[in-house]
DNA sequence: CAGCTCATGTGAACGACCTTTACATGAGCC
DNA sequence: GGCTCATGTAAAGGTCGTTCACATGAGCTG
């Protein structure tokens, strides 16, 4: 953290010279304890060490607060996702596996940020810059998305990369809502959140028809026409049964 | 809405005579308008006609009216999906996505009480009426995935229920909570998110080496052990390369 | 029917919050 | 030194949630 001046305690001005930032800061803090309906924007102020009338002079109102803090949260989801994905090395597969546990981990470590952005009941339009960066976030799953379904098997329909896409989001939010966080995470599971994810996206992809045994392939660079992921042939598990995703204990 | 009395209008003594429902249902209304958080407890107050205090002769605060709607809420969820489940007739693969759309239907229908079952933030254990209301909604799912489970494949091993049950919960939740009401439904689609469920499902249940074509039997009662629909053989799709369940216009 | 009792509703009051308005301060610039 | 404007403050109005003392009247008891 880089105050202007220094800062070291109480010893500050009639200007704070880097409220915006601290209450940001603060926000984030009492989003995570207390979720985003019960965080208040004169608790954010009290933080800060300023008045409750400061806020205004940085932020038009609670819900400009909170969407400044959704579209941080976006960029900070998007590029841990692209991380994740990291182009599909070493394989697409299990990059894209990758990335969903990339979600969930997001979910659980950010409670803050994933609260401003799915569940604080802020509208997505809100905010032009905020609908942006929501998609821009959206994007990498899409992306990785289309290169799996470029990898379909050849005799088969191939799946639109998009519904592809809206599918693998609304399995990584779905368990991510209902089990991993804050309350919810009190269900009792008979598996961790990643394997539910896991396995749900395994039996997802092998019922598009890609090979879900892992390291099909070694260190190939996979280029774009039909990459050898997608020479096993018939869309079908190789091995006649599948052994499933479930049960063999990792 | 039976009445004590006669209950036209203004005319009504000190006395409300049904002060405990009317805040149900009035709550019920500003939730559907407002979502959970934007709900007062004065306002339903106000559109029963009472004081601000009133309610808490009824409801010990905010929090328990709300977790009674969601409890309410969680009944006719369980009602509502048993009877879309309809004991798996005609088949268990046609009723169980008819059970994915009623899961949907539910959640674009009563969005005041899938709101406070899902997104009030209310802790899923603050009420052990409301847990259990709960867990019987989510029985239904439940014993739906064990019937599929049991008609899985037989040379596969079969998939565990409960863990079916759990990933068709996480995809209903997160095409609803994602796609289908209020705010989100805005984010634009390609397709309906009735659609986007159902191929996700069919999908997923194609992963599991269920024969998803539909109508692979007439009428019979499926007998529990090995029924008709069970019997395509590998655990997959018939027919070589399957037609996905996109694409073709429904 | 008189009278009692207790559930149910009222009004006033407290503290917290959101937000606006008029005013104060001081940082940066001429 | 003096101006100006961004940034902070204090005060005030409105809404909420919640509590408390008090009022009302429905229904029982005799």
């Amino acid at each position: 953290m880089s105050w202007r001046k220094e800062q070291g305690r109480a010893e500050r001005g009639y200007h704070h010279g880097n409220l915006k930032e601290a209450l940001l800061q603060a926000a984030l803090g009492l989003i995570a304890e207390k979720g985003a309906a019960g965080f208040t924007f004169a608790d954010a102020a009290r933080m800060a060490g300023v008045s409750a009338a400061a806020p205004y002079r940085h932020f038009r109102d609670r819900d400009e607060l909170l969407s400044s803090i959704a579209q941080r949260g976006f960029e900070q989801f998007e590029s841990r996702l692209t991380a994740a994905w990291d182009d599909g090395r070493p394989d697409t597969v299990t990059a894209f596996e990758r990335v969903g546990r990339a979600y969930l981990a997001f979910a659980r470590e950010e409670p803050a940020f994933y609260n401003a952005m799915f569940e604080s009941g802020l509208p997505v339009d809100a905010n032009a810059a905020l609908q942006a960066a929501s998609e821009r976030a959206f994007n990498v799953i899409r992306a990785a998305a289309e290169r799996l379904a470029a990898l379909a098997p050849p005799d088969t329909p191939r799946p639109p990369a998009m519904m592809m896409a809206l599918h693998i989001w609304s399995m990584a939010h779905g368990v991510a809502s209902l089990f991993s966080r804050g309350d919810a995470a009190r269900r009792k599971l008979p598996m961790s959140p990643d394997e539910l994810l896991e396995a749900e996206l395994l039996i997802y992809l092998r019922g598009l028809g890609f090979p879900t045994d892992r390291r099909p392939q070694a260190k190939s660079a996979e280029p774009p026409p039909v990459p050898p992921e997608a020479s096993s042939g018939s869309g079908v598990p190789p091995g006649g049964a599948p052994a499933g995703p479930w049960g063999k204990p990792k």
